[in-house]
DNA sequence: ATTACTATATAGCGAGTAT
DNA sequence: TATACTCGCTATATAGTAA
């Protein structure tokens, strides 16, 4: 059984995101249709993955979602969404951040690739857009993808690539946001241009943008 | 592994509710982290229970869902949406049946019990709405709850209770919807009430009644 | 490349039971 | 009543391989 079908079964049994629900292991083992000793163990996994709350009580227990927990079944219920609903227009903000300085060395690599599919060589160099979370479903938006390959003796992941605009104040530029097919999970948005973004836009460190997806 | 799971992955892989994806059993497994063979079977089951289509080609197998597989992802989408956006107002639509005619007996069993819970002996008989589609966390708008328990040497399993407005044409009463904690599949409503809501109302088989929980 | 069979390994379930 | 341990068994995963 996955456990994340035991925290989807647990929300159901909760009023609310915030709230806590007295079972014993008993009632979640016959809902989940396994054995009291199964539906103990499960919880225990849950606390240990710190996904859910729990106070052992001598009637039942006390259980609650963490902030960890209702992330998942978030991250869940804003996929299945995606999907059932279809795409949608997603606005981002965040901030311009320094960013790690390997993105020129890569959009090196990648650029004759880029350039075939966005029919552009583009600026060596990344901006990196520090994001507070990491919107779900991002990757569903691209319209374009590199797949991973070797060069120089290294192995390249493959990428996606989406259209975005980005917004500065009154300005706006057409550009594009990279996305790692391997999910990495810095909240930082990488995107590319044809010309340098900061030098064109007048951007700084701590400047805040928004991402249109 | 469960299946539900490896459905959902594949929504992710779709661009939409009715788009097909084209994916080898070796890439299926890596996404979920078991083997080629593990995922040749995972996706043997799903076609067995009908919950997708597919087609299995030289390279790879193109993928889609069936109604049933979607409906699936649906109902937790809605489960979820409950859960995290909060309880909400229901308006089903629906036409008032036959029913099997047990009704009258149970309402009789469950007499003194619904009385303590409600304030006042119901009518001895149900009203049955049959409904499209019964629609997903409707226990969750339930507002009082009776136990199962034994009578006259059977059991009787628990309900749930939730305040309705029941409405017909111009007509319009407060009643209560009686869920089964078991969930069983027919797509019926049952309405109790203090009177006999058909001669109240004017019902009759197949007049079509909207239901708001 | 693939899919998917058979045989083997192992992970996970539940009976029994202690607490 | 509960929770949750050990342990044997079975259900499920993977290795090897055929098609």
């Amino acid at each position: 059984m996955d456990l994340r079908f035991v925290l989807f079964e647990l929300s159901r049994m909760l009023e609310c995101v915030d709230s806590v629900v007295s079972i014993s292991s008993k009632q979640l083992g016959t809902t989940l249709g396994v054995s009291q000793q199964t539906a103990s163990r499960y919880l225990a996994i849950l606390e240990k993955n710190r996904l859910i709350k729990r106070v052992v009580k001598k009637r039942g227990q006390d259980i609650s979602l963490t902030k960890e927990g209702l992330a998942i079944l978030k991250n869940m219920h804003d996929e299945l969404g995606f999907f059932i609903q279809g795409k949608k227009m997603l606005e981002i903000t965040g901030k311009v951040s320094i960013g790690i300085g390997e993105g020129a060395y890569y959009i090196k690599m990648y650029a004759d690739k880029i350039e075939k599919e966005l029919g552009f060589k583009p600026y060596y160099g990344t901006l990196n857009v520090k994001v507070e979370e990491m919107p779900a479903g991002m990757q569903r938006l691209a319209f374009k993808k590199i797949p991973s390959f070797e060069k120089e003796g290294r192995s390249f992941g493959g990428i996606k690539i989406a259209k975005i605009r980005l917004k500065y104040g009154k300005k706006a530029v057409d550009c594009y946001l990279i996305m790692p097919e391997r999910t990495h999970h810095k909240n930082e948005l990488e995107i590319i241009s044809k010309e340098n973004l900061r030098s064109k836009m007048g951007l700084k460190d701590g400047s805040l943008v928004i991402v249109e997806v």
